[in-house]
DNA sequence: TCTTGACCTTCCAGTTACTGGAGAGATTAG
DNA sequence: CTAATCTCTCCAGTAACTGGAAGGTCAAGA
């Protein structure tokens, strides 16, 4: 498989592909007489792991952890359940701060009558 | 006033308030003899205006539309609203995608044992 | 007066996770 | 054979700062 191919495969953007390699998250892949990289199954799951990883929002480094124990047959799940749970510490901390920044700008929105004249309450609030 | 002075009263690192003058966000200040920022009330007042706006999470062009807005009195509340409802929307399109991706995350840590063994739904889930 | 420490300056580099593009070689279809 | 499509590497840019080095300035104390 081509680069194209694997990147179709694992749904990702060829470029994004050679990054990850580029950084190491994944092993460079082998290379044809060409010197084009050359991609199998086992390294398009595992570019599906970790685009599946970042859509949960881990960071690359994260990523790189959870690779490792996908790959470890002597992980435990007590590791990957830390480092799930503090990611959904974040998620639950950005809703709050999104939730109340909501309600801020929602109640300063609604009070904006928005018409023709310069007095706004959301300019107002802001200055 | 010296920028660390300007930089308390805004409540802005110095760092933030050089580099809101080096992109042209608030207009550069004055310099003393020897070079140094000075600052007056109404420039603290702008970049007390740009963080409550960045706190908002409005990028710094969107500052750059409404301290414009802010400074001009034939403004009408109809631009302000505009951009803020657009914040708005974005901040709701955010909370959607946090929501759902809370509840897989969630539901996958819970059903996780996290214990000494290596199987986990968390890793099969990704891979 | 000298010195010490706290400020201030500029400039450069790094952060995150890619993304875009230039310039050049390889491969494939017709 | 040629044109289109891949692929390669390398460099630069994104957003919004942040850290640090090297060096000038200022005020207070011995």
């Amino acid at each position: 498989m081509n680069i194209s191919a694997a990147s179709k495969a694992a749904a990702l953007p060829v470029k994004t592909v050679r990054y990850y390699a580029d950084i190491g998250l994944v092993q460079a892949p082998s290379r044809s007489d060409a010197g084009y990289r050359t991609y199998d199954d086992a390294s398009v799951r595992k570019l599906v792991f970790i685009r599946r990883s970042r859509e949960f929002g881990f960071t690359i480094e994260e990523c790189r952890e959870l690779l490792g124990l996908y790959q470890d047959q002597d992980r435990t799940s007590s590791e990957v359940k830390r480092i799930a749970s503090k990611r959904l510490e974040e998620i639950e901390e950005k809703q709050r701060e999104l939730q109340s920044l909501h309600d801020e700008l929602a109640h300063l929105v609604t009070s904006c009558r928005g018409d023709q004249r310069p007095d706004c309450p959301i300019i107002d609030y802001l200055g």
